[in-house]
DNA sequence: TATGAATGAGAATTCATTCAT
DNA sequence: AATGAATGAATTCTCATTCAT
């Protein structure tokens, strides 16, 4: 269990290693050897615990994915109105897009990572179920508040659901190529457009 | 003038033998001899138009920047309510996107691109301008149909645009890992839902 | 044609001169770089000809046994007693060594590289095959002396052969290993005693 | 003593724990770990006991070496013609490489091992001496045949012991190769042709 | 004495770029 | 202008060896 527990710390600070070089310099123009000294280990000390840079990277990437999954749960833990739940989504989301500007700048390299590498694969098929989760998460949110009466149920809550997931990407993107966007009052006048409607007139 | 064409003309057979390939295999799995190939020239050749992998790569870029940039400036050409603009804009992009689901593969390179390339900074700035625009366009949209009166002007117009922006970059990336997505469909409810509000009690 | 020839040539020296690396310092021992440099260009350029360390090596090994085949061959052109040509093998082989020690020195390399290699199988079915010729290509002379009448026909031929071919490979090791040893000197007390049997009656 | 013993049989439990990852991987191929495992200690255990890869690998050679000795010791332990005694010799060492077909494998990495290790000059040495000693071993043989007048005495003693040496060594690596060789048929054929003669008339 | 985590030297290979033709 | 042969910088990964425990 000792053992256990240091070979999992020590993987874990590989991990948090190679998260704050891979989102410094990017995934390509990081090197392994980069990553070792960030953590203060040698070379080949990296390849006892990850048997290459992208097997690594994954790690990272299921890193990452957990925390922010973590967060957008605990944004919807407790019972609230549907529309409170999505505002809570679309709040949260833009808090740790705010918060971790850095961390979502890996986003960029985990998609490019779906293109042409070696574990192309691997990323596209991780990325395609990360995204199926976060539609679903927030489509039942939407079908919840339609059963409730709360919501307008002549939309389709999976529409819906998948913009919603693509905006808080987009607005990561873009913030990290514009750090003088605010995302949280960004999301705040989106979040009250999409739910009262942008028309003065019902439609 | 004749020499100049010619010039021209071969410099944009590479950009598009190059957008073919580095849409198909991603920027990094790309050799310049695979674009010279599709290209129908010589090796040596591609560096006789642009001076480097990165260089041609950015052309590109300006080059699919310029074709969605038309087709969205084409979709609100005609005078139309605002709301109809701001549909028209996401439909046409959905379109786009639906239609040319390899060439938005590309994006996830170029944002790749703006982390620890030699073209770092001028990929990002590119992007950030990119942004800027489109957040503009979509802004002088909802300003306009707030002085008509048409929509609410209880809402921060730049704050809703960026939104828009990100919703149709992060549908791209949703579409290019999961085939199966309609993103015409899924931006059909979406955009009902913003105009009109997903709440059924006005708030 | 001309191009034909010119890549023919520069694979030519590439090969001679990994021979000249490969046989002085041993396989492993022996960089790509330390190769190029023997034959004069850049460390590239041995992999325009060669995709890999080891195919180079087995182009060596290909044409180290199309040199040896040649002069054997060459040793039983001409028309003869069947022990004559028994003689000639022995003797022409045992020239070969005697002139070209560092040629079979490579022989070491190449049996070892049928051990635990990337390559294992492709030399291990090349020496199996090259074996089994030089085996076949003797027996052939002593059951062509059976049928004549000359040599004694309650011998096994192929048993013989084998022995012979074995004794020469041996001989090489032997001389590699002491370079005192006289290998034509040898062959010819070999070929006496095998042609006339070391018995002093006859058995 | 009884710590003495304990250090030897460690060595002979690694020796033999080698020998047999060594006979079936090649010397390239095996990892210190592999040897490790086979012998069922830890990695580091390997180093208190043998220096290094190659210290091991040369207590490999000494061991096979000696056990080969033994056997072909053994085979003229009984006074016997000098004839009897060659036959003797033949027939023992192809039963040895029939019997340990993966044993005599290793003779190819032994051979190897003369040439770039860095136990380059330790190997060679061995491998000179182990010949020598072979030789004289045969020719001593021969020349009391020949003062017994059992033999002929018009041949050079060391000329053919060194063919005969020869021959077995090469016989084990077309073994190696072709596993469907039977070593001791072919040796039978090869003592009674160098025995008897080739030729039907003396010569 | 036994261990195995840590290390880093070392080498093969790729491919963007150059430049002589 | 067009070419592609030549180049070598740059990086991943392996594994023998060390040494703290």
């Amino acid at each position: 269990m000792v053992v256990a527990t240091a070979i999992a710390s020590k993987r874990q600070l590989l991990v948090e290693a190679a998260a704050e070089v891979f989102s410094t310099h990017g995934f390509t123009a990081t090197r392994v050897s980069d990553i070792a000294a960030a953590a203060g280990v040698g070379k080949g000390t990296v390849y006892e615990y990850y048997s290459s840079k992208e097997e690594l990277f994954f790690a990272v990437f299921e890193w990452i994915d957990g925390q922010i999954r973590h967060k957008v749960d605990a944004a919807i833990a407790e019972p609230a109105k549907a529309s409170d739940h999505l505002r809570a989504i679309l709040t949260a989301s833009a808090a740790i897009i705010s918060e971790h500007r850095e961390l979502f700048s890996m986003n960029l390299d985990f998609w490019a990572a779906s293109r042409g590498s070696a574990f192309e694969s691997r990323f596209s098929d991780a990325c395609r179920i990360l995204y199926a989760r976060y539609r679903l998460l927030v489509a039942d949110v939407i079908r919840r508040g339609q059963a409730d009466g709360e919501l307008r149920d002549d939309i389709d809550a999976a529409g819906v659901a998948a913009l919603i997931v693509s905006a808080l990407d987009g607005l990561a993107v873009q913030c990290w190529f514009d750090g003088s966007m605010d995302p949280v009052a960004a999301v705040d006048s989106f979040a009250t457009a999409l739910l009262g409607g942008l028309c003065r007139e019902p439609r």
